[in-house]
Order: C-alpha cells, then sequence, then structure tokens
DNA sequence: CTGAAAGCGCTTACAG
DNA sequence: CTGAAAGCGCTTACAG
C-alpha cells in the first residue's frame, strides 16, 4: 500500500507537510487549534496530493456511534402500504450496521395526528443524529420540523413532500405524474365518448393530498389530449361503512352504463376488483395503485388490469442511506428524489414482486 | 465496543476458548494447521457467542487485492445501448474501491467472434480474481467457460444466459416474458383482425437468440388469448444495407393496409420510428426496446407509444457486486436474476431515464 | 498550537 | 500445531 499504490495516507500528507498525522487530521475535520499558517500549508498540500480518506479505516477508528430514528405509520387493514417502505428501511440498516450506525423505527397510528405528536416527543428525547420521516399530518410536522431545526438534526422527507422545511432528501412519488401515466394507459384502451368512475376509497374520510394530485393529473391528461373525449364521475367511498365499496358502486354502475373504466387513486383498488369479480363486470378496465398482496391477485386474475407501483422498498431504504451519506461518509445527497412510476401488468410482475 | 455493545469479537472468541485470535482466525477460514480438538471447541464457541465478522475491520487488515475483469461489447452506431451496463459497472467499481477490489473493462467488437477470443485470451494472462462477460457469441464462451473453470476463476453472466457452465449468476432479462409483455400492451389497444408488423432491424445478418426469444413470447402471447385474432408478418431487414429500413418498411406497408402495430425486438425502434414519422403513419402503434437517446426522442414524439426497459445499467451494477459479495464479502448470491420489464411511456419516461 | 501513542477488529508473517 | 506482535489508515485522548 501507500503512496506507489496510488492511494495518499493521511501518514502522506503528514510527511510531506511536515506535521503529525494528528495536525492533519485536525484541518481535515476543522477541529481547530491549528496556526492558520500550518492549516494552509496543510489544505495545500492535500489538494495537491489528492488525498481522499480511506472510509473503511476512517469507520473502524471511529468511536462516534451513529443513531437514525425512523418514523412512518404502522401497517394495518387500510395500509399494509406501510410494511413496504419498513422493508427497505431494515435492509438498509443492514447495511450500515458495521458503520457503527444503528436505526430506530418507531411507529404511528396513520389515522392519528395525536399518535404522530407522541412519538416524536419521545423519539426527540432519544437525541437521534438524523429522522427519516412520513409527514402526511402536515401542521404535526411542521411542529416537529421546527424542533429539529433546533436541535439541528438532519431529517428526510419519506412518501409524501412537506415542501417546506430544511429537509435533506425527500423519496416519494410524483403523485400528479403518477396520475398522468395512468390516464394515458387508459386512454389509449377506452373508445372515445366513454364514462370513466373515478373511485377514492378512504379508511376513514381522509383523502390525502396525495391522492387528490394524482386524480388531478389523471384528469388533466384527458382534458390536454384532444383524442380522447370521455366522462368522469368521481366519488368519495368511506370504507369504514360495513356495506361499502359495493352499495356506493352497485348504485353507480347501476345508473350509468357507459363506464369502460374505473381509476382507484390508492391502494384500496382490490376492494374494487372484488366487486367488479362479483357483478361480472371484468371486462371494465381496472387501475389502482400499489403492488400489495391483493391488488397482486386480482391482477393476476385479470381483474386489475394494469397497477402503478412506486418502489417502496427503495424509498425506504434510500432515505436511511440518505442520512447515511450526508452524515456518516459526508457525501453530497440529492433532496428531490422522485420514484420511478412503474406500469405492472400480468406479464411483468413476477420480476417486480419480490 | 466490545461484547457489552452485543457485537463479537474474534478476542472475546479467543478468550473464552482459551487459545489465541491466530487460531480462531485460523479456523475461521480453514486454514488448517489447527488441532481436530481445539477447532472443534473453537467452532462450537463461535456459533455459540453468535461470533460475525467486522468486514469493516477485515477490508482493512487484508492484504488480498482483489481484480475483476469485465468483458462486454464496445458500444457503437449499432449498439449504443452497451454504455448503460458499462455505467453500472463503473458505478460499482466506485462502491467497491475502498474494499481492496479493483474493476478492468475490456471491450470486444460485438459482432466480432474472434475479437472477443481475443480479448479472453489476454484476460486470462491477467490472472483476474473474478470475471463478468457477455456471452453473446457462445461457442467461445463455452471454451472461455472452460479455460475458467480449470482456473477456479469464478464468472458472471451478462444480458445473455449461456444456460450451462458453472456461471455464479447471470443478469438480464426474461426475453421470452418481455415479449409476452409487449404483446398485451398491444393487443389491448388494436382491434381485432389487425395486421401486426414484427421488423426484426440488424446490423449484419444477426439475429440473435434474445430477439427470437422476445418474438416468440410475442406471438405466443396472441396465439394464447382468445380474444385477439390478429395476423403476423415477420421481416428481416439488414441496416448494413443503405437504404434501409425505408425500403423494405415502404413495401410492406404499400401491401398491408391493416397494419396496426409493429413490434421490434430491439433497440434498433428509432430506425423504424424514423420511417413512420415521415410517412406519416405515426397512428400506428409503434413498440421497441430499451431507453437509448434516439428512442426516448420519438416516445417523447409521440411516434413510438411504448419503450420496454431492462435496468441495464443495474444489471452491470449487479454484475460486479455479484462478484463481490461471492468472493470478499462470501455472501451467497441468487444464480438466476432475471431483470425488470419496465413499461415505458411518455409520461414515465422522465423518472427512468436518468 | 502540536506530536506521540494507543486503539478500532481483523490479517499476516514469524518464531517456536 | 500455536501464540505474540506488527500493521491496515484512521481517530482520540493525553502530554507538553
Amino acid at each position: 500500500m501507500g503512496i506507489e499504490n496510488g492511494k495518499i495516507r493521511i501518514k502522506d500528507v503528514a510527511k510531506k507537510a511536515g506535521v503529525s498525522t494528528g495536525t492533519v487530521d485536525r484541518v481535515l475535520h476543522n477541529r481547530g487549534e491549528v496556526k492558520e499558517e500550518t492549516r494552509k500549508k496543510v489544505i495545500d498540500i492535500i489538494r495537491e496530493m489528492g488525498y481522499t480518506p480511506n472510509l473503511i479505516a476512517k469507520s473502524l477508528a471511529s468511536k462516534k456511534l451513529y443513531r437514525f430514528a425512523v418514523i412512518i405509520p404502522d401497517a394495518n387493514n387500510y395500509t399494509p402500504y406501510w410494511e413496504k417502505p419498513l422493508q427497505g428501511v431494515l435492509k438498509a440498516a443492514e447495511e450500515i450496521k458495521d458503520f457503527n450506525s444503528i436505526v430506530d423505527v418507531h411507529k404511528f397510528k396513520g389515522s392519528d395526528e395525536n399518535s404522530f405528536r407522541k412519538v416524536y416527543a419521545e423519539v426527540l428525547k432519544c437525541n437521534p443524529d438524523g429522522v427519516v420521516f412520513n409527514p402526511k399530518h402536515k401542521k404535526a410536522s411542521l411542529d416537529f420540523v421546527k424542533l429539529m431545526d433546533e436541535e439541528r438534526i438532519p431529517y428526510v422527507y419519506l412518501d409524501v413532500d412537506l415542501a417546506s422545511g430544511n429537509n435533506i432528501a425527500f423519496f416519494g412519488q410524483n403523485a400528479r405524474q403518477s396520475g398522468q401515466a395512468a390516464a394515458r394507459l387508459i386512454s389509449n384502451i377506452i373508445p372515445n365518448g366513454s364514462e370513466i368512475l373515478i373511485a377514492k376509497l378512504a379508511g376513514k374520510k381522509l383523502v390525502s393530498h396525495h391522492i387528490t394530485l394524482r386524480e388531478k393529473g389523471f384528469i388533466d391528461f384527458f382534458k390536454n389530449s384532444n383524442n380522447c373525449d370521455c366522462k368522469f364521475k368521481s366519488i368519495d367511498i368511506d370504507l369504514s361503512i360495513n356495506t361499502e365499496p359495493s352499495l356506493s358502486l352497485k348504485k353507480i354502475f347501476g345508473e350509468h352504463h357507459n363506464i369502460k373504466a374505473v381509476f382507484v387513486p390508492n391502494s384500496r383498488v382490490y376492494r374494487v376488483a372484488a366487486f367488479l369479480k362479483e357483478n361480472n363486470l371484468q371486462r371494465t378496465i381496472c387501475l389502482g395503485y400499489d403492488l400489495i398482496q391483493p391488488n397482486v391477485e386480482y391482477l393476476n386474475l385479470g381483474v386489475i388490469d394494469f397497477l402503478i407501483g412506486q418502489k417502496p422498498e427503495d424509498q425506504g431504504f434510500n432515505s436511511i442511506m440518505a442520512l447515511f451519506n450526508h452524515l456518516v461518509l459526508q457525501k453530497k445527497v440529492n433532496k428531490l428524489n422522485y420514484s420511478q412510476i412503474d406500469i405492472i401488468i400480468k406479464e411483468n410482475i413476477a420480476y417486480y414482486n419480490l
């Protein structure tokens, strides 16, 4: 090893500068206590020799333990989706554990803002070095962000972009654009003049901003394309009512006989698929979001025609890695990170659903 | 650090076993020279304490330098595609360089088997620790593989699966399945009874196995689905002839007036798109492979309707990482690794073409 | 303000 | 067959 290998070590820099390795380390990390003159000299030599630190050695020698906290909704019947980002988070945790870094996962009840507040208060008590969280509750999230800014704790938004705050990164989908892609797929297939049902299924009367944007993108596509003159029927369905979504869907399909496609702007599309299957409406084009198990089943049955995926595992994984790169490796990280808008059909799902 | 931290070190194992760290290291790496009795004892204690090596320390201490060789076609006018796997390879190289591992890239002329043979002979002279290569030339590749088996050099297939040999992994697409996905997308759109043109464009009369499989998958889909009774017209076009593909396409479209879709089972689809645009045939559904620049442009113009992507960067990246995991980290690696079959349209390409 | 030394967990000759 | 010691490139008290 050493210079002859092309790899410059601190020792090499120190020697050339006529100082000790300790001094080089001090200027490397701006730890002060160095005469300006020698600092300059060392800096110059670092540049000149093209020194780059050996991350391996750095990590081994460092006593600092990095703790990252993750705050996401608890996966449940309405939102099995959140299992996926969690998987990614845990994979990242495994990958960075030899680098003195650990990840703590904290869950809150997705629909309950107070639960989120309680969890973030706990997290702050632990003094994490960095935080990844899902800011679905806007107001509470803004309060949280303010506290982290005061403590100079870096944070990453997952799934939803708060669009304010000093987050080092955001990982999620461009919701509006995904609606446009959905629209293209449907408009390709259905005849001119068809009716399209937009069914927003929610656990409790909570239709998030996300969902609204997907719908907006969807409708805008048709508005801006002159080759499909379709009519929309948009409804909200409250799944906490026992008889839903059957009741509402039956009514709609009874009243509108020219519905050629259903667009469900979230992961509850399997509930619509069940209805379509029971009522022999499989020929209706059905498109929804996310590769959760029941959706995959209806896709394979041919009831759901398209699913839009967004690689939630990757989002979880990359969120942690962003924190790690920022804090531990001190690499620059991109702030705005839109996931791919994956188009999934029966014929390609095998290679996504891993 | 140490036990109180939950992390067991070699030192801890040695102490409990009443031996030195050197001895533990010997049993850990099966380096022999250990009495069977002490070997057993150490093994037991390793299990009991749940020792796992610290990869960071391992890498820092190790003097062994790993050299990986990559052999891929040179990107050129006919195959700009190969830029993409190369990008992934270089990214992986960057990622593992602090782990005493370097990657050498060797290129051969894609269409020239002898060029491939020459390159692999050179590579063997360098005694690489592992090889990633594209076995498009079957016979030469089998010879190469045999030599590597003799030298016990592990190797990975990229893009094409030789389907024999002791490769530790393969990264590429399930070609037949991608043809099926393509067929589904087209059959969704075109009316019953349409004609479909399958245009196989090649640089020289070389239609690879790959391409044949894609075509097969495409046709089989229609055969097996009862709701689309379409006719196929399949042609080979030799792009090394100046007047092609115009000449052939003009003839076909002149003779067949009911062609509603063109399927191009490789990345040269942009040549067909150019023809469609010039001849005002944009309404013909056009589907091809790979996100190379000219294809992306015609997709954005609305001439190409779908592109099938396969994440070639990831394939390159993962090939190297497979070698690295196998040799350096001694992790198990999956042998058969099919890439995703990405469906790309104008509305989602922005998040793929990075 | 600066340097010498110990240590991170592992590997690698070397001595016996 | 086994152990003691040096070393990988860095960080971290500590002494001056």
